[in-house]
DNA sequence: AAACTATTTGGCTATATTACCAAATAGTAA
DNA sequence: TTACTATTTGGTAATATAGCCAAATAGTTT
């Protein structure tokens, strides 16, 4: 595999990579509702609201979320909703596997 | 968040991780051409081939690829085609991560 | 059975990711 | 300016991931 070629799975990889995490997939969820502000997701998810704006940093800089100051609150929207699609494959891919679990036994 | 959901959002994230490496990425993108058995995908990639079966032992474990023993070589195969409308997404991302990058300066 | 080939598994080290706390930053209100 | 609120950033310890080598497994050929 030439150089190039590496460069490019690295880009695609990083972007996945950024949607590889339970928190992050349940804020791109949300995120497909309309744009929610970091406290409002910070209550749903439960966590620290470090971790929570660790998490939208990772979305951010893959160029899959947003940010948007207004005032004391940032409100994130989800740039990107073909990653909705993406997501129903995931689904897909869940189905599937236990269908094949089923036809195994 | 409560314990089903959060379920729901780790088995998603599973898919995802899996699908979050540029090797894996470059095995799917492969095996959308057809099937190939490891000793050819270990070419490809050029990795050890301890490192490139580990690495479609995790495609495997997440239901995206199939595998198939036929006499010494094990033949392996896109399961679930979506992925690959998956990836076009993710070439969406990178397209408008770029753009964006335009508009800034 | 013995030698050979393709693949997987175990073990190890290096690196990356995550979550929390504490501290810094930025905007608002008094 | 001071106090207050929302968010980000830095630091750190725990955990997870990746890649290589060596050894094990499975199928083939002689």
């Amino acid at each position: 595999m030439d150089k190039q070629t590496a460069a490019k799975y690295k880009a695609r990889a990083n972007i996945m990579k950024a949607l590889a995490h339970p928190t992050r997939l349940f804020i791109v969820d949300e995120l497909s509702k309309g744009e929610r502000c970091v406290c409002e997701l910070r209550e749903m998810v439960g966590a620290d609201i470090s971790t929570v704006s660790k998490h939208l940093a990772i979305l951010r800089n893959a160029g899959i979320v947003v940010d948007d100051k207004r005032g004391l609150q940032v409100y994130y929207t989800l740039q990107v909703p073909c990653i909705l699609k993406s997501l129903e494959c995931v689904e897909q891919v869940l189905k599937s596997k236990i269908e094949n679990q089923l036809a195994m036994m």
